[in-house]
RNA sequence: GUCCCCAUCGUCUAGUCGGCCUAGGACACCGGCCUCUCACGCCGGCAACAGGGGUUCGAAUCCCCUUGGGGACGCCA
């Protein structure tokens, strides 16, 4: 028995993006799933839209989720000699030719069709061409596809597609200017490289028939195929920036944790049951692409972020504590200048869906606030607080040990002193010292903000009260 | 336009080759409990088999049509 090849195959010619990076989640499953190699080829014969800086962002959205290959890259920008090779052996063959029609002829003879409401096709007009070859032109090289008969194959996820040859047209090989088209050195290289399972996005559904008639005339193993249905944005079209992030290194920049992107992108499509949460390894042991949806599936960042509340929740804080310094770097926020990185964490971990969200949940830690949250503040600053605040003040200046025990048993002193509950001391505080309505309890928030920051606090909180009720009397 | 494909709650989905489905779970949403706020947690609720024909004793599950949606038609990948 063979082992099985599978292979994610990105074009540098973007970020890789959510899609992308649930296909290469799904043939790298599969690979290590029937303990087969995962190979990662680099599809640059486009020379004008391939970058290096793309390149590099794909191989980091797969390093950060954890998706290592067993070979690879392999880049084909390295391989046209051997494209070319192939080519010169079809055209040897009589299976390929050489076409020296116009782009401008090409063009018009395709518009035609499509005007008589046919698809658009290339007519074969060089196909049985005689004679010597116009002189100064270079010509492409083109694949000479069957003319009659069907091509079927049983797709992994779709079923058996059938894809009659009349549909299809001589589609070029290489192009004017020597380098090789996707369809070609697709199947040159899925064909060297020995790839079993070919796993990729529907829209290379209508590219197979094309790649298997290829793969036919040079005689190579039809491997099988496994198209995934693409993605989709929450008004039903291709995902895409308007529907939020697609980048996948964005979300990693956003503080996502990859546990909970593969978790949710090994989800989307694909099931077990009433199963919800999945690491790579309970993946690796059920996943088979045989059993992903043919329906195309919306990206639900809601569902995103509850996945990754869950992953934060359960995670190590030293890791949490070194993610959440990458955010305050990104907010020019000081760790050193707030309580550890740790008590933070522990703090927050449990209301904050992403490192991001954590960050911006414990910035008056670290440093001064630059206003009152507007309703907040109407609501809890108002003139009746001024007493509650000026006794805070009084009972919180007088505690030495400025730990949670002591202070909570002096905020609740306050309340019970002036007769009021809980609620009426507590949110006053809390608006005093964080800016905002909700912070973690109040005896955690006032020992993280600390002592000396809850103290002047506290007295701009009471001078704000003071001018505000100044204005309410004038 | 032509070809290919898809169709269960708003979203992700369960639904073994038809009966156990008065269609289950999760996210979101709504309500309650907990409670100093938020969050967590717990409890409860709302909510779907696109429509129409068949086949069958019986269909969300099989077939056909309609409608809706997506993808592909490049000297892009």
């Amino acid at each position: 028995m063979t082992t099985v090849r599978t292979r994610f195959a990105p074009s540098p010619t973007g970020y890789l993006h959510v899609g992308g990076a649930r296909t290469a989640l799904f043939s790298w499953l599969y690979a290590r799933r029937f303990g087969g190699k995962f190979v990662l080829r680099v599809e640059d014969t486009d020379l004008e839209r391939s970058t290096e800086a793309a390149e590099q962002a794909i191989l980091d959205g797969l390093q950060w989720l954890g998706l290592d290959y067993d070979e690879g890259p392999y880049y084909q920008t390295q391989r046209f000699e051997r494209y070319r090779e192939i080519a010169r052996q079809l055209l040897d063959e009589g299976l390929a030719y050489h076409c020296y029609c116009s782009q401008e002829r090409v063009d018009a003879v395709r518009e035609a069709a499509r005007s008589q409401g046919l698809k658009p096709r290339y007519d074969g007009h060089c196909r049985d061409r005689h004679g010597a070859a116009p002189a100064g032109v270079t010509p492409v090289l083109r694949f000479k596809n069957p003319l009659d008969g069907e091509v079927v194959f049983d797709d992994q996820v779709f079923g058996r597609i059938a894809v009659a040859n009349s549909e299809l047209d001589d589609l070029v090989l290489i192009r004017r200017n020597g380098a090789p088209m996707y369809n070609f050195a697709v199947v040159v290289d899925d064909s060297d490289m020995r790839i079993t399972h070919v796993i990729r996005g529907e829209d290379h559904i209508n590219n197979t028939p094309r790649q298997i008639n290829i793969l036919q005339a040079l005689g190579a193993h039809v491997p099988q195929y496994a198209h995934v249905p693409l993605i989709r944005g929450g008004d039903g079209k291709k995902l895409s920036k308007r529907h939020g992030a697609v980048s996948i290194t964005q979300y990693r920049d956003e503080g996502f944790l990859p546990e909970a992107m593969l978790n949710y992108l090994a989800r989307l499509g694909w099931s077990h049951g009433d199963e919800e949460i999945f690491d790579l390894d309970r993946l690796t042991q059920l996943f088979d692409v045989a059993d992903v949806n043919r329906a195309p599936s919306v990206f639900d960042q809601d569902k995103l972020r509850w996945l990754n509340q869950h992953y934060v929740k359960a995670a190590d804080s030293e890791r949490l504590q070194a993610l959440l310094s990458e955010q305050f770097d990104a907010l020019g926020l000081d760790a050193a200048n707030g309580p550890p990185l740790a008590e933070t964490v522990e703090a927050l971990r449990e209301r904050a869906p992403t490192l991001a969200d954590m960050a911006h949940a414990s910035d008056y830690f670290y440093s001064e606030f630059d206003a009152f949250d507007e309703k907040s503040a109407k609501k809890h600053l108002t003139v009746g607080s001024a007493p509650v605040l000026q006794r805070l003040q009084e009972c919180l200046g007088k505690v030495e040990n400025w730990q949670r025990p002591p202070l909570e048993a002096a905020v609740t002193q306050v309340s019970e002193a002036l007769s009021l509950k809980m609620g009426k001391v507590a949110q006053p505080l809390r608006v005093a010292i964080s800016g905002r309505a909700a912070t973690p309890p109040i005896d955690v928030t006032l020992a993280l903000v600390g002592r000396e920051r809850t103290l002047s606090r506290l007295s701009k909180a009471q001078e704000y009260v003071a001018a505000r009720t100044a204005g309410a009397e004038s």
